[in-house]
RNA sequence: GGCGGCGUAGCCAAGCGGUAAGGCAGAGGUCUGCAAAACCUCCACUCACCGGUUCAAAUCCGGUCGCCGCCUCCA
């Protein structure tokens, strides 16, 4: 297994301390808003990784932490006149909700900085103790300076930052690049006991003294956020590394923003979603999707459109899982498969590509290229309808359907019960456009009666409207059944215009 | 200014030394009252541009142009 590591810049084979056991550290949120989508592909990238280690059989122990004692926390809380404390736990509860939706499982350990007060102050404590932290004013510094190596996972020196000199100059540092590890109380902030007298924890330095007392003094893996390389973990591996004198972390991994308008997410540009905002109008399914469609570590650009295409998959797996399930389970007596099954070279290897793909920096994208092949020979399948082909295409579709499931351990899309997800699907879809699923049903009803009669021409004007509304229709033996195809439909009134394109 | 990353078909996106995955859109076909869906076939002699290394480069090196990020809170 090989992962890119952001210390090293290259890919490089997975290395674990103890053998068959996996230590992962994720840096957490900082709950103080509802979760964005940046978020989302964060935790839904560790979440991947997470199950993959676990399915390859290694012993995983994942911890997330949550920074609940922190600036923004303390500010939002005042300005709505609540308490610290509470306005984290409701940031929590909402974020486990989207995590939960997102079908991110819950790490191992999801330690608070609140309640890890002890730790973080042994640690403050032992890196004074060993020269490279010092004590000023009620706040205590790590001295950078003391820390040979330190920039080298920004890759920069600490002359090359002077240089850039946009650090807080402050009469109580003896370096302007040394950071604070513990602050001294403000008025009306939290505060704990310390040696230096009461205030709180510095940014960084929760994340050394909870990863390493849930793990121990070192780390097979680090994750977090692109943004987080400079300064946070930056400062994680000198608190770290300067207390313990060994290597913090085997492997860091970083994923990349993502982007909307191929610009950074931020608040300031206005160009921001929650979490929330987007599954109120996507299946969570669609934008686990849309993350998976693009590697981890590159940046990915949000957009309907490309929501719209990924609803638009996901729906064409599960309108493929619905009828594969249905020819699961009424196809119960027949004879026995002869021969080699169609798809049997695929169905044979595709463990061992999946394992490929995933083995190389978890390359999830590989894995849907892969995963385009199951879902097109599940359809194959479907169609052989002829009594003697029907052993061996049951035959190869139970497989098939193993297989999906296997990959579905680590990627999460597909376990909804298939009719009920296409009904949601359907729903949302139509409230994209705007369109109400009693309207859609009487214009369905108007054609059908059309079609009775044999009218055609009404029929097809019905459908007509409707398309030019974005829902296709597609009748079948059953009845007639509908989708809102936003892609599709754009396509149609392209082509419809005069001379589009 | 310092540092890092990216530029692959109309769009999205893998590949990172051995001769361009996959998806969407598009064209043709099977099916269908006609369609749609589904399936089949086709769709980059070429990987921003210019040099170089190599038997061999989208992949390595140098340069140019363009975009993005970090250096300040940020997943």
């Amino acid at each position: 297994m090989r992962v890119y590591d952001t210390l090293s810049g290259e890919k490089r084979l997975l290395e674990t301390l103890e053998p068959g056991k996996i230590r992962m550290y994720a840096c957490g949120v900082t709950p103080y808003d509802n979760s964005h989508i940046g978020h989302g592909r964060c935790y839904v990238a560790f979440d991947v990784i997470y199950r993959y280690l676990r399915q390859s059989g290694l012993q995983v122990t994942y911890v997330r932490n949550f920074t609940d004692v922190d600036d923004k926390i303390i500010n939002r809380a005042n300005e709505r006149g609540i308490a610290a404390v509470d306005l984290a736990c409701e940031n929590i509860q909402s974020f486990y909700r989207d995590m939960d939706a997102l079908g991110i499982a819950r790490p191992d350990h999801e330690p608070r900085v609140s309640t890890s007060m002890p730790q973080i102050i042994a640690l403050v404590q032992t890196l004074i103790e060993r020269g490279v932290a010092y004590a000023s004013e009620g706040d205590v510094y790590y001295a950078v300076s003391k820390f040979p190596t330190y920039g080298k996972l920004g890759k920069r020196t600490l002359d090359d930052m002077q240089a850039g000199a946009r650090v807080e100059v402050s009469d109580k540092k003896q370096h302007p690049m040394d950071f604070a590890l513990w602050k001294a109380a403000k008025p009306g902030e939290p505060a704990w006991e310390s040696p230096w007298g009461k205030g709180r924890p510095g940014w960084h330095i929760e994340c050394s003294a909870m990863s390493m007392n849930a793990l121990g003094e070192c780390l097979d893996i680090h994750c977090g956020g692109q943004d987080l390389i400079f300064p946070h973990h930056e400062n994680e591996i000198a608190q770290s590394e300067g207390a313990t004198g060994r290597t913090f972390s085997n492997h860091w991994l970083h994923n990349g923003f993502v982007n909307v308008d191929n610009e950074k997410m931020s608040k300031s540009l206005g160009n921001f979603f929650t979490i929330k905002d987007v599954l109120q109008r996507y299946e969570p399914q669609v934008l686990r999707l849309f993350y998976l469609s693009t590697h981890y570590h590159n940046p990915i650009n949000f957009s309907d459109f490309a929501l719209d295409e990924a609803a638009e998959r996901v729906a064409y797996f599960y309108e493929t899982l619905r009828k594969l399930e249905i020819f699961l389970d009424q196809a119960g007596s027949v004879g026995a498969p002869f021969g080699p099954l169609p798809g049997e070279a695929f169905l044979n290897e595709f463990e061992a590509r999946f394992r490929e793909a995933m083995d190389d920096d978890f390359n999830t994208v590989r894995v849907l290229g892969q995963l385009a092949e199951a879902f097109k020979l599940a359809n194959e399948l479907l169609m052989m309808r002829k009594a003697k082909q029907l052993p061996n295409a049951l035959a190869a579709a139970r497989q098939l359907r193993d297989k999906l499931t296997y990959a579905d351990e680590v990627l999460q899309l597909f376990g909804a019960p298939p009719a009920d997800y296409l009904e949601r699907h359907k729903t949302k879809a139509a409230a994209r456009r705007g369109l109400s699923l009693d309207w859609i049903a009487e214009k369905v009803g108007d054609r059908l009666i059309a079609r009775s009669e044999k009218n055609w021409a009404e029929a097809d004007r019905v459908r007509d409207e409707l398309l030019a509304a974005g829902v296709v229709l597609m009748d079948g033996p059953q009845g007639t059944d509908w989708m809102v195809s936003d892609v599709r439909a754009g396509a149609v009134e392209g082509v419809a215009g005069p001379d589009a394109g």
